[in-house]
Formats: structure tokens, C-alpha cells, sequence
DNA sequence: CAGAATTGCGCAATAT
DNA sequence: GATATTGCGCAATTCT
């Protein structure tokens, strides 16, 4: 997946063989022959075959070159016009994809993020508990009276997310 | 943005006005036949032009008939073809910086929920602390005796992350 | 060898 | 009016 096989090219066209297509879409009912002009196509022959025309792809001969007229021809064409329409497709969807996921994340993170700094709190907070306790108890202050705090305060803290 | 005006057409294909253009600027040599068989051709010519070739763009006509052989349309054709490159490349780019950004939110993801982790269990610990503490003045035990805690163990508790 | 999937490319209709 | 986007078909390759 993803290479990038084609010949690099340089712009330059350098065999062009192109092709034009549709126009036909003039206007909307087009159907019958209401095109105007246009006249139809070419028909561009293969020259071809070197100097024996072999009918057998042997060794170096492309294929059999194509016959634009063809009924294979145009069947394959048709399926691989179907095919890249898939592929776009899919690939367009995946993209969605992905920038969904993009979302998700941010918001998870988010989510996180203020759960870090709710717990970072609570601890902060326990933790000065502990460290004015200590101080009591260096101090020698009566354990009774040291009660300053209620274990049950910190008891609920199951952050349900 | 983001419509689909241009005619569905259905597959079936129309009438198909196909040509080859290129060729004139082969020049470089595009090497010998490298390209094997296929010929060059036909041109087809707009038949056209109703009555008086105009070269107004009065009122009714399409324009004036693009003519393929036009500098001016050689010239948008190359134009649009490099806007058409340039946004495509764009476009991929983007879609990967998507993805790299999906794989960067999944890490920092991975960071968080590590460091609430860590937060979770400091808080389990120091809680559990608590209770026993209370446990102890509860059943009245000395003070001095109930030092088991040193505060110390959890100052350091300043995770890096 | 065949058939589907990808990919680069150019055209033309639109959108901006 | 010019560039940017987008859908589409072709052909070359690659993948199955």
C-alpha cells in the first residue's frame, strides 16, 4: 500500500495518449441525439505490431493492444470505473474516519485531563491534612482534640468518570 | 462546497467524444516508440458553430466554443491541471497530518490515563492511611505510638509527568 | 492469466 | 477573471 510506482513523469507529457471524454452532459435531455455537434470518436487504431504482427503476446508485445471497440474492452473499463469509485469512496470515508477519531480523542483527553486535576487535588488536599496532623503531633497536642478531620469527607471520592 | 451538481450520468456512457491531444509538445524525445504501438490523431475538430463562427460570446452560445486548439485553452487547461495537483497534494497531506495527529492524541492519551493511575493509587494509599489513623484515635491509642506515618513518604510525590 | 484495488493524471463543472 | 475543489473516466501498476 501506497507506493508510488508510476512513472514519476515530469510533467512534460511525454507520450500522451489522452483521451477525452465526457462532454456529452450538454444539455439535459441530451438523450437522443440532441447533441449538437460533436462529432464521435476517432478511433484510434494501433498502429501496431512491430514488424510480425503476432497475435500471441509472446515475449515483449504489450497485450494485444486494446481494441477501443472492443465489448471486453469497454466491459473492463466499465468494471474498473466501478472499482475506482468504490476505492474513492472508501478512502474518502476513512478520512472522515479519521478525523472523527481526532475528535474522540480531544475529547477524551479533555475528559482525562480534568480528571488528573481533580485528583491532583484531592491528593494536595490529604496530603496537608497529613502534614498539619504531623505538625500536631510533633507539638504533642492531645489526639482527641487532634481530631480535626473526618475520614468520611474523603471517602466519596469515587469520581464516578 | 461539497455538493454533487455535476450530472449523475449514469454510467451508461453517452456519446463519447474522445481525443488525443498532447503529441504537439512531444518533443523531448519521450524517447523513440517507447510507448509501443499507438498512433496519434485525428483531432477532432468541434464541428461547430452553427452558421458564423462567432467569436463573441454573444448571448446564447456556450462560450465560444472552447476550441480545443486555442492557446488560451491549452493555456487555462495547463493552469487547472497544476491547481488540480496542487490540491490534491494538499489534500493528502492533510489527510495524513490527520493521522499522525490521531497517533500523537493516542499517546498523550496513554500519558493521562498512566498518570491517573499513579494519582488514584497515591490517593488509595494515603486514604487507607487516614482510616487507620482514625481506627487508632478511635480506640484511643497514644499519640506518639500512632506515628506511623512520616508525612515525608509522600512528598515526594510530585510525578515528573 | 484474470479481476479487483490503487494511484497519477487530465478534463470539465463548480465553488470560492 | 483566476485559482481551488470535486466527480469522473482512462491507463498503468499492484495486490489477490
Amino acid at each position: 500500500m501506497s507506493k508510488q510506482p508510476q512513472q514519476k513523469l515530469t510533467n512534460t507529457d511525454q507520450n500522451g495518449v489522452s483521451v477525452i471524454q465526457s462532454q456529452a452532459h450538454c444539455s439535459v435531455g441530451n438523450s437522443a441525439g440532441t447533441t449538437a455537434g460533436l462529432q464521435q470518436v476517432p478511433q484510434l487504431v494501433p498502429v501496431n505490431a512491430g514488424g510480425g504482427g503476432k497475435a500471441t503476446p509472446s515475449s515483449k508485445m504489450k497485450k494485444t493492444i486494446l481494441d477501443k471497440e472492443s465489448d471486453e474492452y469497454r466491459q473492463r473499463r466499465e468494471r474498473n470505473n466501478l472499482a475506482v469509485k468504490k476505492s474513492r469512496m472508501r478512502s474518502k470515508q476513512k478520512a472522515q474516519d479519521t478525523q472523527q477519531r481526532v475528535n474522540e480523542l480531544k475529547e477524551e483527553n479533555e475528559r482525562l485531563e480534568a480528571k488528573i486535576k481533580l485528583l491532583s487535588k484531592e491528593l494536595s488536599v490529604l496530603k496537608d491534612l497529613f502534614l498539619e496532623h504531623a505538625h500536631n503531633l510533633a507539638d504533642n497536642v492531645q489526639p482527641n482534640t487532634a481530631a480535626t478531620v473526618t475520614p468520611g469527607d474523603l471517602c466519596n471520592t469515587n469520581n464516578s468518570q
